[in-house]
DNA sequence: ATATATAATGCAACCGCTTGCATTAATCAA
DNA sequence: TTGATTAATGCAAGCGGTTGCATTATATAT
């Protein structure tokens, strides 16, 4: 068979056609198997595709199609256990409806985030699956998507004024019930390690832990609630601040499972036995937190279900080309380790 | 400022020549900063250009340019600690030199490799950074790729029959020091849990641990050698053979991370104490193992560090567009914890 | 002032595929 | 048999940039 190839070695639709001297469109139509082409044609066309080793540019067929089958995705970092198995599940949903996925981390910076949306912008893809860094107050990078009608969903960190379908889990009542967890245990002096402040999620779940105790009908200990980053060193910080008051808790809840999982760790150097003296209940669970000793309870934030329900939810507004608001609200679970066992 | 738009509301370079009534190839070199263009008219070009907001289509420009910036990358998962630390790096440093970054797992799976390895192809991508799937023996599915020339970088888990540059650790010696180490600290019926036979990767670590018995003058006992797909269930069947038998194992050496960190778990069923009466360790290290109690001695491979480096490595071979042959192997490190303490 | 090198811009083909419309071939009803 | 349909294929214009070469404007040398 005489190749007559281009200057990367590339063969095209072109080199097909005039090896079996037909147009190019009757190539292209028989390749996507179009109903205009004769089952003769197509069969001769997709044989010798497959002898001269054809593989379709989807470069090329994304231009004149307008549509790359791509969707973009950002997360704050793609190596914590959430996002990873996010990640997992929305590339997984996105191939087996014919899409590729670029993936881009913001490390948590909003600087970072813009930048990185430029790129999907440049990079046309049909559209975006986003989970907002935690500085992100404002959403004003996003306009220029919006404009254009680039489908958009975004999942656990959403925010509600850009338009598209949202993903989420009740962070309020997560936190509530955790918290309420503990005081049914009996705990009395319990404390909360939140996130940064003007993060919603972490705003959320600051409130349900304050509303928890109020409805258990406890008091919020001075310096009991302290903000951070949820960096190893901050949460050491806080519980080096939290262990030399003169009352110590006697139960945490931690907003996140990272930090969650430093902070019991660190709290043995303070002889402190868990969950005699103290439980921890960390908001988000890590494969860890089953491990450790003791195993740490924790809620589970459905890092799978929400990757797969985004990426539906997304494909679906690009398939229909229309908007969806939606809200979905993934179920948490309470998961009860030994980390908050039930006193005597 | 009148729009004249495309379908989808796009601005292209024509857009902003018909502004200007300059020809589009001015305005496309203006835009990349052509040293051919006054000054004056780049002034022009861009301020326009911001102003109608315009974004170069990356696609339009990849046909053209016959180059993507795209690097494609397939890992076997994104969900291990490993490998996604490996991605992050990855990304990181691919988006420092202006690539964006298409991620594709294989689940383990060789058909899917295959799969992937096709849409890799299409897409057209400027290089591709591999870690094989556990499956995966032949390597015929790369040959239009090397046919091509398209630049390819494995880490991890690579061949050598594929051309280009390759990261890895040294598997058996990472194995033998950690079986040497149980051996030192007085072991003496040090067992294996083997990764699945005819992976290299797990190979390698199964002749480390063979060689440095054989050199600490050890035995190997019967069935203390198991090789299984490392899922937390075989892993607990594996402990459950060696735990019934007459002689149980004094030390444990675990061929990855995750399941190190089951069967540490798992052995508190049997009412036998770590360090005392077993040590365990385990190659591959996650963020838990020094969390865990007891923590978990292991062997801990670079992740980042090859992520940066494979992809150091892959982006020269692009520049260069020559094929880098050179082998780099990164030091892993041994740590001590308290899963093999010294015994008295 | 004239020839000549140099800088700035324009023209048009091209990257590989898709698609509306035109054309030709084959099929059917009258 | 002939005009009307229908089926199969071809033509050519995009998609939105890039780039070699031609052209024009400007600067330098003689």
């Amino acid at each position: 068979m005489a190749k007559k190839e281009g200057a990367k070695g590339e063969i095209t639709i072109n080199d097909i056609a005039k090896e079996l001297n037909i147009a190019t469109s009757t190539v292209s139509r028989a390749l996507n198997d179009s109903n205009k082409i004769s089952d003769a044609t197509k069969k001769k066309v997709q044989a010798v595709a497959q002898e001269m080793g054809y593989e379709l540019n989807l470069v090329a067929s994304s231009l004149s199609k307008n549509k790359t089958n791509i969707i973009g995705v950002i997360v704050p970092s793609i190596n914590s256990q959430f996002f990873s198995k996010a990640l997992s599940a929305i590339q997984k949903e996105a191939k087996l409806a014919g899409y590729n996925v670029i993936i881009s981390q913001t490390n948590e910076s909003f600087e970072q985030e813009v930048e990185v949306l430029k790129v999907m912008n440049s990079a046309r893809v049909d559209g975006l699956i986003v989970s907002l860094s935690i500085e992100t107050k404002s959403i004003s990078h996003f306009n220029a998507l919006v404009k254009k009608k680039v489908p958009i969903a975004m999942f656990d960190r959403v925010n509600y004024d850009v338009p598209g379908a949202k993903v989420v889990v009740d962070n309020y009542e997560a936190s509530y019930k955790a918290t309420e967890h503990l005081a049914k245990i009996g705990c009395k002096r319990i404390a909360h390690l939140a996130g940064p402040l003007g993060c919603k999620v972490f705003d959320e779940r600051a409130d349900g832990f304050k509303d928890a105790l109020k409805n258990s009908n406890l008091d919020l200990y001075p310096q009991f609630l302290l903000s951070c980053d949820l960096s190893d060193k901050d949460a050491r910080e806080a519980l080096q601040i939290w262990m030399t008051q003169s009352e110590r808790p006697d139960g945490i809840v931690v907003s996140n499972a990272s930090a969650g999982l430093v902070l019991t760790g660190a709290v043995k150097s303070y002889g402190i036995s868990i969950p005699d003296n103290l439980s921890i209940i960390s908001l988000g669970n890590e494969r860890c937190n089953e491990l450790m000793v003791p195993s740490l309870s924790a809620i589970d934030m459905p890092g799978e279900e929400m990757g797969k329900t985004v990426t539906k939810k997304l494909l679906k507004q690009i398939d229909s080309k229309t908007i969806d608001d939606s809200i979905v609200v993934k179920p948490f679970r309470l998961l009860i380790r030994n980390s908050t066992f039930k006193k005597a």
